[in-house]
DNA sequence: ACATATAGACTGACTGGTCGGTTCTGTGGA
DNA sequence: TCCACAGAACCGACCAGTCAGTCTATATGT
C-alpha cells in the first residue's frame, strides 16, 4: 500500500539508533519519551507515527537485536560440519556478536529484565530460542559421538547463563577482556560436556 | 507482655513479608504501595514509619536475601576440608538456598535487575560478594592441587551466571527439577574446571 | 492512687508533580 | 493532493510521599 519512503525509513532508524542509546544507558523506566525526541533530533509526533508506544518502540529494539543474532549465529556455523565445531564457531560468534553490540546486548540482558508481564514474555521467549540453538548444536555433538550423552537442557541453559553473566560483567567493567573471555570461558564450557 | 518493640518488630516485619510477595510478582515498578498496605494489613503511614522510601524497602529485601545466603553458604562450608569439597558444598548450599527460597530469590535475580543506578550498584555489589565468595573456594581447591590452575575470576562470574541461568528458568517454569538441577549442574560445573 | 505528660507506633485522606499519550496546526516535497 | 513529519500545547490518570491527628503504654508529678 505504502512503501515507506527513504527518508521515512531513515526517520524510523534515527529513532531507533536514539531509543537504543537512551535506553541502555537510563532503562526503561528512566527513560523519558522527550528524551528520544531530542536524541533522535526528530518529534513527538514523528514518534508517535511510527511507533504506538512506548512499549513497542522498546520491544522492537529487543527484537531486532534478537534477530540480528540469530542470524549471525546461524549463517557462521552453515559452512562446518555437524558435531562440535559448530558448537565452537556458535559460541564464538554469540561473543562476538555481544561484544560488537554492546549497547543492543545491554537492552535485551538488562534494561529487559524485571519489567512487566508483556516484556518478560518477550524476554522469556527470546531466551528460549537462544538456548535451543545451542542445546540443537549441543545434541548434534552428541550423535556425532564427539562428546557423552547429557542433559542437553541443562546444559544449554546453563550455558546461556554463564555467557550472560559474563557479558553483563563485561557491559559494565569492561573486565575481563574480551580476549579472557574466548580463552578463558569457551575451552571452559566445552571442558563442562566431556570435550577437550 | 506488652513491649512496644516487639510489637513494632512483628509490623515491621509484616511489611516485609508482604513487600516480598507483592515484589516478587509483580516486580518494582508494577508494584503499589497501597498493593503492601492492603497486602500487610498495616497502612501507608506504617510503611513510612519504617521505611524511609519505596526504593529503601525493595533493598532491604535484597540485602536480607544475600545475607541470608551468604550465611547459610559459610556455615555450610565450615565444617568441610579446604579443597573441592568446600566447592561441592557451597554450590550444593547455593541451589538449596534457592529452591527453598524461590521468591527472595526472583527478587535478587529478577526484579532487581533493570533498575536504576543506585539499583545496579547494590545488585553489583550483592554479586560481587558472592562471585568472590565462589572465587575463594576455587583457589582453595587450586592451593590443593585437586584441579589444575585457571582464571578464576571468569570462573567463579561464568558459574554463578550459570547458576541463575537455570535457578531463573526454574522460577519461572518449574523446570528442570531440583533433583535434574542438582545431578546435571554440579557435576557440569566441576568437569568445566577438569575435576570428576 | 490519680492525674497529667510524653513518646512511639500507627492511621488514611489528601496532594502535587510527573510523564505517556493526544490533538491540532502547519510545512515542504513528490 | 497526500504523505511524512514538526512541535507546541495540552490532558489527565496515576501514585509516592505527606501530615495532622489518634491510640496506647509508660514515665513523672502530686
Amino acid at each position: 500500500m505504502h512503501d515507506p519512503t527513504k527518508d521515512s525509513r531513515k526517520t524510523r532508524e534515527r529513532i531507533l539508533d536514539a531509543a537504543l542509546d537512551v535506553f541502555a544507558v537510563n532503562g526503561y523506566h528512566d527513560t523519558r519519551m522527550d528524551e528520544i525526541v531530542n536524541e533522535s533530533k526528530t518529534s513527538k509526533g514523528s514518534i508517535y507515527f511510527h511507533f504506538p508506544n512506548k512499549e513497542q518502540l522498546f520491544l522492537a529494539l529487543v527484537d531486532q537485536f534478537a534477530d540480528l543474532l540469530e542470524k549471525r549465529v546461524i549463517s557462521a556455523i552453515e559452512n562446518e560440519q555437524k558435531g562440535i565445531a559448530r558448537v565452537q564457531v556458535a559460541l564464538t560468534t554469540c561473543l562476538e556478536t555481544f561484544a560488537k553490540y554492546r549497547r543492543p546486548a545491554k537492552i535485551l540482558l538488562v534494561q529487559a529484565v524485571g519489567l512487566g508481564k508483556s516484556f518478560e514474555e518477550k524476554r522469556l521467549e527470546v531466551n528460549d530460542r537462544f538456548a535451543r540453538l545451542i542445546e540443537t548444536y549441543i545434541k548434534e555433538a552428541v550423535e556425532t559421538g564427539e562428546i557423552e550423552p547429557i542433559d542437553t537442557e541443562v546444559v544449554s541453559y546453563s550455558w546461556m547463563g554463564a555467557i550472560y553473566g559474563i557479558v553483563i560483567r563485561w557491559v559494565y567493567t569492561g573486565e575481563p577482556s574480551q580476549e579472557r573471555i574466548l580463552e578463558g570461558l569457551l575451552p571452559m564450557l566445552l571442558r563442562s560436556v566431556g570435550y577437550e
